[in-house]
DNA sequence: GATTAGTGACTGACCGGTTAGTTATAACGC
DNA sequence: GCGTTATAACTAACCGGTCAGTCACTAATC
């Protein structure tokens, strides 16, 4: 008849990783990673710090793994669709669907880690180079593949990938620091929409050769 | 006859302030904001932290006047050359000239503290309250003016202010933080002239209102 | 000798990581 | 099914270290 009292300590091993991962990646969020304590993350999973060390050896190595969590799906998602719609698709529309891409992440855990990482990278050196070798490289390969195939074949102007990549990236990347950091002190509203929009018309419409240019 | 041995302590109240704050600046860029202790500051300038505390009240004012001494004059030309050559010079160009400030910067002061305050303005609201309405504001006022004029006179395509400076900060504040925590990792050198240049062609370039556009 | 710039030991709070001990649960024997 | 034992998931208290900020004191200067 009394409903027990419900144990103070339960067994779960395979679902642990995964609430610890969804709690890391709340407190990480709203805290930054140098500010958040392992405590935090333990209490917000319903566990103890010491749980939180069984799974994962250190507050680095946390971090890494709600890197991969939130971004190696969607980085995987642009390498597939990319891949397919190479043969095609104009290096335009390429380069417009990758930029596309960046409002629909705005508000999900794939934009909070990325702000993260551009935030606090500098001083933490492994997360910084982890983060360089399995995300940037990955998508500045994808970038740069598009963007000289489109110059090789006449489509665009003349422009080195790597500074045209900053110029792709950086909008998107100010957009979502400026969200989290400094728009509650401002009064103009500034959406990563209509950044993406306008990156997309001005920038990528100002690499295309114009008629009659050599 | 024999030299006086140098006093062990000297009082020199009008020069600390200036030495506490070059040596702030050079820790704050070596190590972030939260990650220097003031006891660094107050030894890199030839005193103790008990010193530091005389001048500055806390951590936070230290860095807030560090940011006023590296940005205010920068920012200070710029509103000068501006409200100068507006009247005789086309929207574009004016854009230009600002977007060829940033390479200029990079190696310096200003650009650190740009950088720190990217980086770390989302822990420290009260710094990013400074920023947003000491900084941001000031050089968006610029900014903005002169893109709606270019707007208004016809020679800009209609784009929205907001979404526009970010486009046109966005690559070199990426560059700056690509710099100095993932370059280290990466073996593609990216160098902020070839950024800027490629924004002021292309973006800049693409803004421009094409003969024949409603 | 009065004033005050400058010192540095000290405090209180914080936090990453460790570990000895606890207990839910699975496995086994009957 | 039911008791017994072995396993390992989980906890709680702790430790070593760090650091912003304070304050009683020291000495340079007027």
């Amino acid at each position: 008849m009394s409903s027990q009292p419900p144990p103070r300590r339960r067994r779960r091993k395979e679902a642990r990783p995964k609430e610890i991962l969804a709690a890391a990646l709340t407190v990480f969020t709203e805290r930054g990673f140098a500010a958040t304590r392992v405590d935090d993350v333990a209490s917000r999973a319903g566990v103890t710090k010491g749980t939180v060390y069984l799974y994962f050896p250190t507050k680095e190595e946390l971090f890494k793994a709600v890197i991969r969590d939130a971004l190696f799906p969607v980085i995987h998602a642009v390498e597939q669709h990319i891949a397919e719609a190479a043969g095609s698709t104009c290096a335009a529309d390429l380069l417009r669907y990758i930029v596309q891409v960046f409002p629909s992440l705005a508000g999900t855990p794939a934009g909070a880690v990325i702000k993260l990482v551009i935030a606090e990278g500098g001083n933490f050196p492994d997360i910084a180079s982890f983060y360089t070798t399995e995300v940037i490289r990955r998508m500045r390969k994808v970038l740069a593949a598009i963007i000289d195939g489109g110059v090789a074949r006449g489509e665009f102007r003349p422009v080195e990938a790597p500074a045209a990549i900053m110029c792709l990236f950086g909008p998107a990347a100010l957009t979502l620091l400026w969200q989290h950091s400094f728009a509650p002190y401002d009064d103009t509203p500034i959406d990563m929409e209509s950044v993406c929009r306008t990156l997309s018309e001005v920038f990528i419409g100002g690499m295309l050769r114009r008629d009659g240019e050599p």
